[in-house]
DNA sequence: CATCTATATTGACAATCATCGATATAGCCG
DNA sequence: CGGCTATATCGATGATTGTCAATATAGATG
């Protein structure tokens, strides 16, 4: 495979399309989305007339952010005759409270326990001094 | 004042500047700020130098990173001398879970209780029928 | 089949973003 | 002061995104 880009450009492109928690927190980092995602929590199954933010986006991007939330894996989407209903995934919920518990108090641990490496070395004393 | 664009997207515009939820959100969906922000949940106080992704990102990269993050307050920084800790906000770590809460399994009701209003009236059955 | 409604897709466009190299700022030390 | 290190800012650039109007698809119904 022959590719025209660096490295570093390369592998940021690999590693924004696989790891599974960012595509959830990109498909939720948007305001229509989320306010969609909450309703569906709320109400559980909605066909795709009754979001709220219909009112506020056109249809299209409406459908666009609905895409969005299910390419992620955050909805399922159902059709049901003319209408299509959504409802939430629960194992991308399930991932958003694993992704907050794995965030929680870890506290201050002393760097030497974690082998951490730094770009050069430094001449004086270690800033975790 | 005057704008010279509509109001759907102005109103997307305010709304995505001012949600709390959705700047932490944005902040977070990206791997690069993830990683980061993963380091600091295990290690609790990390000097700029020893942030991992420095290996694969330029520095004026992960500075900005780190910008991002503060600017929506997941993380606050402190100098020491040369050097400039970064430690996770709690209230950040707060809001996240607050917000798998309340994604949790409300369970479907029926929508009447709800006043879900649709965009137009519908010949036939309510789809929710 | 014809028509209507609900939803999805396409194509375009402006805005935002992630990234970099170059450069600036700030603190340490000799 | 002068050089060195760590970090931030600037300016540019290519990629991604959110949005829409126009159009297509799919199911129901007359």
């Amino acid at each position: 495979m022959i590719v025209n880009i660096d490295d570093r450009r390369y592998n940021a492109f690999v590693k924004r399309s696989l790891d599974p928690t960012v595509r959830i927190l990109q498909a939720l980092a948007d305001p229509a989305r989320l306010s969609i995602v909450r309703q569906l929590a709320a109400e559980g199954d909605v066909c795709a007339c009754d979001l709220a933010c219909c009112g506020e986006l056109s249809q299209p991007t409406v459908s666009h952010h609905l895409r969005v939330l299910r390419d992620a894996g955050v909805v399922s989407s159902e059709r049901r005759g003319t209408w299509v209903h959504y409802s939430l995934m629960p194992e991308a919920v399930a991932q958003l409270r694993a992704l907050a518990n794995g965030l929680e108090p870890a506290g201050p641990r002393p760097a030497s326990e974690l082998g951490g490496r730094r770009l050069r070395v430094l001449r004086g004393s270690s800033p975790t001094a």
